[in-house]
DNA sequence: CCATTCGTTCTACGGTCGTTCAATCAACGA
DNA sequence: TCGTTGATTGAACGACCGTAGAACGAATGG
């Protein structure tokens, strides 16, 4: 159907001049944070004018909005699993998935949400439905404080690791940092104590 | 010596209101972080003129410098002791002292460091000697990670506290966070792990 | 008592931001 | 073929920013 000589027709050139703005700004947005992002910068990154980047997203808002966007299956990991052990292995291998590759959009939140409300509820509206799921597996009676502190210390590594880029965080593996997480999520998460290797 | 009575000598008058300034520099960094905060709006806030601003503190930047001091005695909690058990201790009662009540300064540094490289760069270096001196007293040979492992959960935990003020974290007693937390610092720590009570 | 310091305010400049809008011109549908 | 749509640009506006510097007036010191 779509011939790949044939020169796009002008709903594809759209679409294409619309992702290549989003992917510019979603970039900007991980690498600065919300405010230090302009319109005029992430039009001449994706090679097109300001006014159009308005046009096609109305305010830098929306923009934001739309750059946030998580892909499709890249929502936070399904930890599903009804005993704590089983939560607690759900949430390590989601900590170890975000650990290989956090995406822009993620990271667009991350970096903004602590001067952007609109970050902050994206983040927090992202969590919660997670940590609730979460909090109901956990079996002990302050299961919520334990969710909460719990998606503190995932949430704390990727900031050290992607947005702060400290060494030591930065620099390890996946399944160096998982491991040694392991037995804090499994006594957080109210099963026993594993032994120590 | 000093009348109350009296009215203030101009050089009082004049450490008045630059302690004034800073004090409004604090906590509007701490609010707003860096990008936001505007020196005409410290200066409102301080009763001043921002011209007043520039003319004892220089620039914006000079601004966040002196805002971001941490009061003497402030200083992150010295992490002394040899045994992995209390560097960990150690480590639970410099939080829980910081979940008690957490400087202005220290929430500007916080709240700015996402955006902010000179607010990233105070950050990394107020928690470097810590981390290289709890690095030191635990004995396996990925120690610089569990040490980096335990800082970012520190921060973590305070972050969703303080700034993103979420309700699990924000209403628990600092006791508590602490209590949950110290099984997981003693195994970070490369102490055995501790009975469950 | 007078000259001087200095705390403080006022006004203004140059720049950048988000945003608007008219103009252009190639692709499209009838 | 021709009128229309729509992708794209360029210039401009108003607001606000950090910053500079002149001006004022009260405290200060000789």
């Amino acid at each position: 159907m779509t011939d790949p000589t044939a020169r796009p027709t002008r709903a594809q050139q759209r679409r294409r001049t619309e992702e290549g703005i989003l992917a510019a700004a979603r970039r900007m947005f991980a690498d600065l944070g919300y405010e230090r992002t302009t319109i005029r910068a992430v039009a001449r990154a994706a090679g097109v004018d300001a006014g159009l980047v308005m046009h096609y997203f109305g305010s830098k808002d929306a923009l934001f909005s739309r750059a946030a966007e998580l892909p499709a299956g890249e929502a936070p990991g399904e930890v599903a699993g009804s005993t704590p052990g089983e939560v607690a292995e759900a949430m390590l291998s989601a900590l170890g998935a975000r650990l290989e590759a956090e995406p822009a959009a993620s990271l667009a939140v991350l970096r903004s949400m602590l001067t952007n409300a609109d970050a902050a509820e994206r983040y927090r509206a992202a969590g919660e439905p997670l940590l609730d799921r979460i909090s109901a597996s956990i079996p002990t009676s302050d299961a919520g404080l334990r969710a909460g502190l719990l998606g503190a210390i995932v949430h704390g590594v990727i900031i050290e690791r992607y947005l702060l880029r400290f060494g030591r965080l930065a620099d390890a593996s996946p399944e160096e940092i998982v491991d040694l997480l392991r037995p804090c999520f499994l006594l957080l998460a109210g099963a026993q104590a594993s032994p120590n290797s």
